[in-house]
DNA sequence: GTAATAGTGTCTCTAAGACAATATAGG
DNA sequence: CCTATATTGTCTTAGAGACACTATTAC
């Protein structure tokens, strides 16, 4: 075979978001090696072996975040292969991999990365990343918004019982808006598959205590939850 | 650097869409070398030096069409990297791009290619491509599908003068649904963005002519062009 | 005239959005 | 009582869909 195709290394980037205190973080961590070393980074790894690129992408989320890559729901956001977005070589081409997770209790109860912290979005894109990982944050965060218009992956967000409080919350945060409470109760409850009551309550501070839900069976959304129009 | 790390070759697959006699579809080769010699596949080809996987397919876009890479606008789809989707090694894995050409008056004017040539997409589909290149066209195909849904690229089929009744049956062809004539007409003239009127006037067989309309600037469509539920 | 296709008008119905009103808790 | 949050009700309006109707050509 001809020098002419240049073997490439692959690796899998992941773009872990979760809403904490009431804003989208990701999972970033500190590199601990050159290139970039000290920069903050999206967690990611190589290619190893023969697993397609999803395991790879499952593998880091469960050493990253010791959580079982088998609950969540990995999503190709697109492939990265601009010559110059590392200087190593072999070049070094990434896709990057979108996951989204609730609210997650310790800071990170990963095991390799001692260094992995959750930073907010806003916060993170103001911060020079490692590589084009910024430009990937963004994608994929791009990505998430359209998620929650048309599936159920809103629910991700949210533990396993929720309030349709909770769920506004995640569509307000994403997307940035504030939504209509009583419309987006009722759209949330009339859509088929969406959300199915547990029967239970939790109290409100100082309110009316909110029914408990779970996520339904359904993962696309229809008719979609509309996104205000943005008037530029 | 280990060997766990193993080298990898990447390729750019082309699943270029077009209209003709009223059914979709697709850009295919006979493929000259083995694996999968003789057998139907997208065309495609390895990434070449520092470019980037972008500039590989359009690249072959212009090998195998022979038309301007620049006049399309390519789109990923996904990346496919089971190990055993290709039998050579180094892996073999790969990006498809999707591109959307208007009606080409010859079967194919490219270069390279002297065994390219339009297969209907439902023929296609029956036939067993090589590799996993099926599966590649069945995943364009989708995008396509939502592409037309919220954006305007559907003009994208047409020359670059057409009318609404091409528009329609550009929806209608690859939606395989009938839709409604008045009220897409209305639809389409009203978006802002989409079409623009040109003036001039092209007859119909025994009826009125019918208006001309090139495509107009806006790229996202809103609100968007709802495809008929399909009752399962 | 008829046939065929292009385009307009009008009605109904769904669903989004605004917002009033009611329900249920804590103080 | 008041306050805060959850939920239901009601009205308005945009837009999808059905379909009658008009317009303009070829024959």
């Amino acid at each position: 075979m001809g020098r002419i195709h240049e073997a490439v290394r692959l690796t899998a980037d992941l773009i872990i978001l979760t809403i904490r205190d009431g804003a989208l973080n990701v999972l970033l961590v500190e590199r601990e090696n050159e290139p970039h070393r000290g920069r903050l980074a999206l967690p990611g790894g190589f290619l190893r072996g023969d697993e397609p690129l999803e395991r790879t992408a499952e593998r880091e989320l469960a050493e990253e975040t010791g959580l079982d890559a088998s609950a969540f729901r990995l999503r190709q956001v697109r492939v990265y292969s601009e010559p110059d977005r590392d200087p190593r070589r072999p070049r070094v081409i990434t896709c990057g991999f979108l996951a989204i997770a609730p609210n997650l209790p310790s800071p990170v109860a990963g095991s390799d990365a001692r260094s992995a912290r959750w930073v907010p979005v806003v916060e993170a894109a103001g911060a020079a990343l490692a590589f084009d990982h910024g430009r990937i944050l963004a994608d994929a965060v791009d990505l998430a918004r359209d998620l929650l218009q048309f599936s159920t992956v809103a629910t991700a967000f949210c533990g396993p019982e929720f309030t349709i409080g909770d769920l506004r919350e995640v569509y307000e945060t994403v997307w940035g808006v504030a939504l209509d409470r009583p419309n987006f109760h009722r759209k949330v409850t009339d859509a088929l598959g969406f959300v199915e009551p547990t029967g239970g309550k939790r109290p409100s501070p100082g309110g009316r205590p909110a029914a408990l839900y779970r996520a339904g069976g359904a993962t696309e959304l229809s008719p979609p939850m509309m996104r205000p129009r943005v008037d530029a």
